[in-house]
Order: C-alpha cells, then structure tokens, then sequence
DNA sequence: TTTACTAGGATTGTCAACAATCCTCACGGA
DNA sequence: TCCGTGAGGATTGTTGACAATCCTAGTAAA
C-alpha cells in the first residue's frame, strides 16, 4: 500500500533517548528526585554523552527534569500540590478535547474510543495489576488523540507521564474494576447520544474521583488549590 | 531584603539560549520555515555547537522547530489549522486559569491584571503599533501566571509564543483600541465581582473574537475545526 | 529533452578530551 | 565539640575535530 511508506529518516538519536528516559520515569525505574549521572546513562544507552545532554534537554523543557547548574539533572520529585495541578490540567486538557469531538468527527472518535475501551476491558482479567491503569490511561490519551489538536496531544502526553508517576509514587486505593469500565463507558455512550453537556459533566467527575482518591482533601470544584511554588531557576528559560 | 537573594547558579547556556531563539522566533526574526543552521548560530552566540544544540532540542520538544534528520531544524510553519488550535487550546489553558483564580485567591490575581491592564492603557498611547499586541499578551500571561498553576504557565508559554508569530506572520485586522481594552476591563470586574460563570463567557468571546479576525470562517463554538495533520516524525519522540 | 550517475561542497551527527565547578572529608584551630 | 579551611575526587560544561549523510551541479547516455 501506498499509505504504508515511511519516511527513510528514522528519528533522531536524541529522539529514541529522549523517549526511553520518559519511559524510565513514569514506570519509576527513575524515581522522583533521582540524580541522571551523564557518564553512567551514556554507558547504559551505549552512546556518548553529546545526544545523551541533547535528549535531557528535551525533558527538562517538558518539566520532567530539574536542571541545576554544576549540580545535574534530576527527576522532579512530586510534592502533593502537584497532584492537584497535574489533574486540574488534565481535565482543562481533556475537557478540550471532548469538545472538539462534538464538534468535529464524533463518530470516528467513538471507534477509537470503544477500541481502548476494549483494551480495558481485556485489562481487568489482566492478573497484572498496572494493567488496567495502563489501559484506563491509553484511553485518555485515545481521546486525546481523537480531537486532532497537535497541541492538545503534545500537552496531553507529558501530563499522563506525570499521572503515571503518581501513580507508580503513591500508595493509592485503586477504584472497583467494574466502576472503572462504566465510567468510560458511560463516556462514550453520551458521546454517540450526541449529548456534549453530558460528555462533560461524565468527564468532570470522572477527574473528580480521581483527585479525591489520590489526594484526598483536594477537589476540582471547590476549596482553593493547594499553593504550588513557582518552577526552579532553569526551566522557565 | 531577605527575598531578594537569588540562587548563585545562574541559568545555563542552553536556557539562555533556547530563551533568545524564542524570542528571535515569535518576533519573525527567524520567520516559518527557517533553517536554523548550525554553525552560523553557534558564531552569532558565540558559543560551540553543544550548547547550541542542546537548547535547538528544547524548542523541538515544544513544538517551536522541527527535526528533519540530517537535514537540520526549521522553524515550525503555521497552516490555517493552526491558527484555530492554538486560539482553541489557549482557550482550554486561560479557562482553567480564569477556573482557578476564582476558586482561590481571587484579589492579588485582580492586582496583578489590574497592574497588566495599566500596562495596556500606556500602551494604547504608544505610536509603536506592536505595543498594545505585546501588552495584550503580557495580560493573558499574567493571567495564566496568577492562577498558580505551574503546568498551566508552561503551556501557556508556548501558546502565547505561537500566537505572536500568528501576529506576525498573518495579515490580521486589529481590533478597535478602546474595545481591546475594555474587553480586558470587563474580565477584571466580573473577577472583582465573584461572578465566575461571567469571567468565562467574557474570556471565550475575547478568544472567539481573535479567532474570528485571524481565521476568518473558524469559531470556537460550532462547525468542525480544520482537520491539523499530525506531527512531523521527530516531535512525538 | 529527459534521465541516471558522479564528484564536490556543505551540513549535521557523534565523539573524546579539556576546563570549570562542586561535593566530600580529613585536618587544624578556637 | 564546633567551625573554618583546603586538598582530592568526581561530575558537569564546553570545545574542536572527525565521520556520516545529504543537496547541488555538472556530465554523459538514452
């Protein structure tokens, strides 16, 4: 098939590193605040510590990495406003994308959508216990992904890293499987009704659960958010 | 003043860097589809290529440039998709600000725009016809910033990035000055007043307003947005 | 005229060595 | 005991050189 060509230029190696340190970090292979020694991961990647720096870079401006000069880079450590930030975007983020699949091509998105749905599905036999987190989070980025926004899904993936570092971070009570599947059930069903105020409300509750369990105390509705101090010297630049 | 110390380690060379060819892209020093060569920028820096390099990677990793493996960076051009994107995803961003200023300390946020907004009325008067633009932006920064939201503010800044080289590179019609800066008045007193459910519906009509006057035939609220194609190979990575 | 091929030049990708800075820890004095 | 001081070692920051790849002409054959 035609549609089947790729492009010659495979990606860069900063671009493979770059990818596997995220991945690193958010199964917590790299817990929060640990050091990334420059001469030992150019070691484990077997290349040398130029395209190493490059990929660290890249994260340090997706906030994964902490940078201090002469000292290092570290894994930003998660304190507990972050819990709420992180979730509060994601559900301005997800909130956006939801709209633009009412808006736009709502039943394409469904296929999708029942697609990683399924996957969930599978996942709750799964004796792994990550596996239905895994899942419910392809899910969130499925619908990501179904709104066609670039900037959505850039934005949307360095989120759901965090999300899984809490995850893997925090001792954290784990929803009934069966209420999970209907949750996201429920989504889609409103979604092929054509009931965009519903599909909101569905999601909005549905982060809503998720910040009461993480970090019971905080909601998304009411009370003032957790006071989250501004980033260190080097990752606004 | 104790608060006036400041961290000894000075920012790295790569974030001061990255910050200049921010700068030299959103003004249209380096327009769309720039190649960014190498050795030219390392000369203008007065830097070797490392640090060059390592800086290109954290804009490649926000979007700003594109990797085109052995053929070099480029600055990103904007389709008319993306026009409606970044207004739609500045949209989703400074909602969930507006969301949060109000849920939390609502009055040193109305100082602080309070504080913008001045600095749109100077510039109302200045001959420079970038000076209100520039003012405006710096208004919807302050307001992402006074929601607290450390994620927030990082999105926010690219956005706000690309929307100026929108500005630039569009041939827009600029809204009447006295109806620029009353839109912004308007926010401030519905903030003043608590009346949240207002502050929104005033910020999504400043949003599909611009959208209106930059992509003639896109809107926020109704028909499907603009199909955007997905990313080029090296950015997801 | 068009197409295939081949230097030539230029640019990017990678590396290893050098320079600068910081942390640790032992040492000595108060 | 506590605090300042200063090697020593280790890590990061930077550089220039080398290798690999790509684009562009220019040439020749169909």
């Amino acid at each position: 098939m035609l549609s089947d060509i790729e492009p010659v230029n495979r990606e860069s190696t900063a671009s493979i590193i770059a990818r596997q340190l995220r991945d690193a970090i958010m199964t917590g292979a790299l817990p929060p605040g640990t050091q990334l020694g420059e001469a030992e991961l150019a070691a484990r990647f077997e290349v040398s510590r130029g395209p190493l720096r490059e990929a660290m870079q890249r994260l340090v401006s997706e906030g994964l990495l902490r940078s201090e000069r002469h000292r290092g880079l570290f894994v930003i450590d998660l304190e507990p406003g972050d819990v709420y930030d992180i979730y509060a975007s994601r559900a301005a983020i997800e909130r956006a994308a939801a709209i633009r699949i009412m808006r736009g091509d709502t039943e394409s998105a469904v296929v999708e959508l029942s697609e990683a749905l399924g996957g969930m599905v599978d996942a709750a036999a799964d004796p792994d216990p990550n596996a239905l987190p895994e899942a419910d989070l392809r899910f969130h980025e499925a619908l990501v992904r179904a709104s066609g926004s670039r900037r959505l899904v850039r934005m949307a993936h360095t989120l759901l890293i965090e999300t899984r570092m809490c995850l893997a971070a925090l001792q954290r009570t784990d929803p009934d499987t069966d209420d999970r599947v209907t949750e996201h059930t429920e989504i889609i069903e409103a979604m092929k009704a054509g009931d965009e105020q519903r599909v909101l409300e569905l999601l909005d509750a549905h982060m809503e659960d998720a910040i009461t369990r993480l970090a019971p105390g905080s909601s998304l509705h009411s009370g003032p958010p957790p006071s989250v101090p501004p980033d260190g010297v080097d990752i606004a630049g």
